[in-house]
Parts: C-alpha cells; sequence; structure tokens
DNA sequence: CGATATTATTTTAAGTATAAAATAAATTCC
DNA sequence: GGAATTTATTTTATACTTAAAATAATATCG
C-alpha cells in the first residue's frame, strides 16, 4: 500500500518497474539492487583501501573460519561459485603467496588450501574495516529491522531451496 | 527414506558463519545467499529454456519497460553496471538481431538502444515464464512476509545509499 | 570566440564466471 | 579382482565484468 518514496533520484533496475507488478517479481529486484549495492560498495572500497578484489577477500575469509583449510569442492560450495573458478581464483592467491596448497593424503585427487602466515595477516588486516563498511551501510536500521531481516531471508532461503527450479527438480528416477 | 527430506545440509557461506559474528554481517552475507541462489536458479533456467543468459534478458527486460529505448548510459544505471559492460553485452544482442542501435539526432555522442520486433517477440515468450520462477522460489513466503521483506528491503537501500563507503564520501571539495 | 571542463561511449587489459569436456583417483558392485 | 560408476579437480572456450585510459562531442565560462 503506502510506499515509501526515495529521497534520492535513483534510477535503478526497480524504481523503474512499475507500482503494479507482482510482488515476488518485485521483491526479487528490490533484493537484487540491494545485493549489488552493497557489493559494489565493498568492492571499490577494499580495491582503494587494499588494492584487492572480492572474489579474493572471500576466499580468504572462508579460509580463516576453517582453519584446518578447506578443499576445492568446498569453497567452491561456500562461495556459490562454480569448482572451475576456484582454480584460478587460487591460482592467483597462492602466486601471491597468501594461500597454500596442501595435497590430501587420504585422496590423491583432493588438496587442501588454507591461509599462509602471510594471508592471515593480510585477512586479520582487512576483515575489521571490512566489517565497518557493511555496519555502516547498515546504520539506518535498527537492531530490530535488522533482526526481522534476517530472520525472513532465512525464510527465503528456505523457500528458494525448496522451490529451486533447476535440474533434479520434479523428476526423480 | 520420505519425501519430506531436508532440502541439503546446505554448506554455503554464510550458514559457516559462527552464530555470535556481528548482526550485520550475518545478514549482508545471508543477503547475498539467497541473491545468488535466486539468480544461480535463473541463470540456469534461462539457460536450459531460452538458451540464454541472465544479463541479456536483464537487458531486454529494461528495454522493454522503456518503449522509447534507452541510452547506454541509462542501461548501465538501471543495470549496474559498468558502461564498458553495456557496450559489449548491446553489440552481441544486435549480433543476435534483438536489439537495434538508433544514433541519437541530439547528440552525436550518445544512440538509443530498443528492442526490435524479434526482440520483443523474444522477451514477451520469455517473461511470463521468467516470473512463474519467481513465483515459485517465493512460494513458501506470505503475501505478509514479502511484504514486510519488501518494506525492510526499501529501508536498506536507503541506509546504503546514504551511507556509501565509496568515492565522493566525506570529502566534499 | 576559444580554452577548459564535462559527458557519452568505446577500447583495453586483466580478472571473474560459467558450462562442458577431460583427467584421474576413489568407490561400488558383481 | 576388475568393470562400471562416482567424485574431485583441471582445462577449455566463451561470456561477463570491471577500472582505467582513450575518443569524441557537448557544455561552460571568461
Amino acid at each position: 500500500m503506502s510506499e515509501l518514496r526515495q529521497p534520492a533520484p535513483a534510477n535503478d533496475r526497480e524504481t523503474a518497474t512499475h507500482r503494479d507488478d507482482k510482488l515476488e517479481l518485485r521483491l526479487w529486484l528490490r533484493l537484487l539492487t540491494c545485493s549489488n549495492l552493497i557489493e559494489q560498495n565493498v568492492r571499490g572500497a577494499l580495491r582503494l583501501q587494499f588494492d584487492t578484489t572480492l572474489p579474493r577477500f572471500d576466499l580468504l575469509a572462508q579460509l580463516d573460519r576453517a582453519p584446518d583449510g578447506l578443499t576445492m569442492s568446498e569453497l567452491s560450495a561456500r562461495m556459490m561459485v562454480s569448482n572451475g573458478n576456484i582454480t584460478g581464483l587460487a591460482d592467483r592467491l597462492v602466486e601471491e603467496g597468501l594461500v597454500k596448497r596442501t595435497p590430501s593424503q587420504r585422496d590423491r585427487r583432493s588438496s587442501h588450501i588454507s591461509l599462509t602466515p602471510a594471508g592471515k595477516k593480510a585477512f586479520d588486516a582487512m576483515t575489521p574495516v571490512h566489517e565497518s563498511w557493511v555496519d555502516r551501510m547498515m546504520a539506518g536500521l535498527s537492531r530490530q529491522d535488522m533482526q526481522q531481516l534476517f530472520q525472513l531471508l532465512g525464510k527465503l532461503k528456505q523457500s528458494v531451496h525448496q522451490n529451486a527450479v533447476d535440474a533434479d527438480q520434479g523428476e526423480k528416477k
């Protein structure tokens, strides 16, 4: 019903949508707008302040949370990107000396990727700053807003998982 | 095994986050997860059913909403991608015959991009199916959930705009 | 008018991303 | 044990994406 008007012109994808479009579609477009907006801010700030990229930071963050390292497949699943993508990304980070590969003893197909001391150090320098950017961008939301949003997004996540459009859907031989 | 099996362990980025992390960060990661999840579903479905890509579909959708066509800059702003990106994307769609360029009379630097009849036809075939995918993915949310989520994301969007990290921030000559 | 700045777009170089095929190692199942 | 399958990863080809530099046209201002 009563819709909050934006203060800025904001000529983006979802603002251009007609107001009587389907709610689901408008919601998806707004979600995408928010995601892109934050992502681009973080990307730009990472470049300016640390001369690095979001995928690299993301990979380091995954490894920081997994002190024993991760396999390529685990990284691929957590970062939600293709496995081939991880190969190249990891290669670049190995070259930069921030990450190392350790061949697995139990399975000669796979290797564990983990932070080098330099990688740990670099990540530790970036993460509090990164966190402050995110805090700042969300400063307009109350604690309660954030909790509610978090909860609703949890519901959405579950819904998407359950109603996925792709591949192994519907058919089960 | 029961039909009501849980939809996979979900070993993604934000599930791996510790539960006592900052709320802002968890919110951002969950937002990103939702966005990626939907995006990847749509991308895969577009390829399977229409042999096209999300950026192409997105560009066609922008043009469909703007019957008089758009300039490269307008497309860039609405799609939230770099201007150089639009150049290549539009080139490919022109080659496919879905889009045409008309040099602007008033400004020899710019051209208007618009749908060809073939482009309009292709888009009209895709959009209801696309909408049904989105509806389906959000089927787990009630009408009220969606309205609330939409409203909270509006607040978030505004907050990010107001507290942007990048470029012309803080300094103002 | 003419210098300077701004705006619209393209080009360039490098990085990121995907899907699909290829490779190779482990697992399963006669 | 060995064939067939599955799993982990890399390679390939192509598309997408960005930032920054280049180009070119328009606008501004003294």
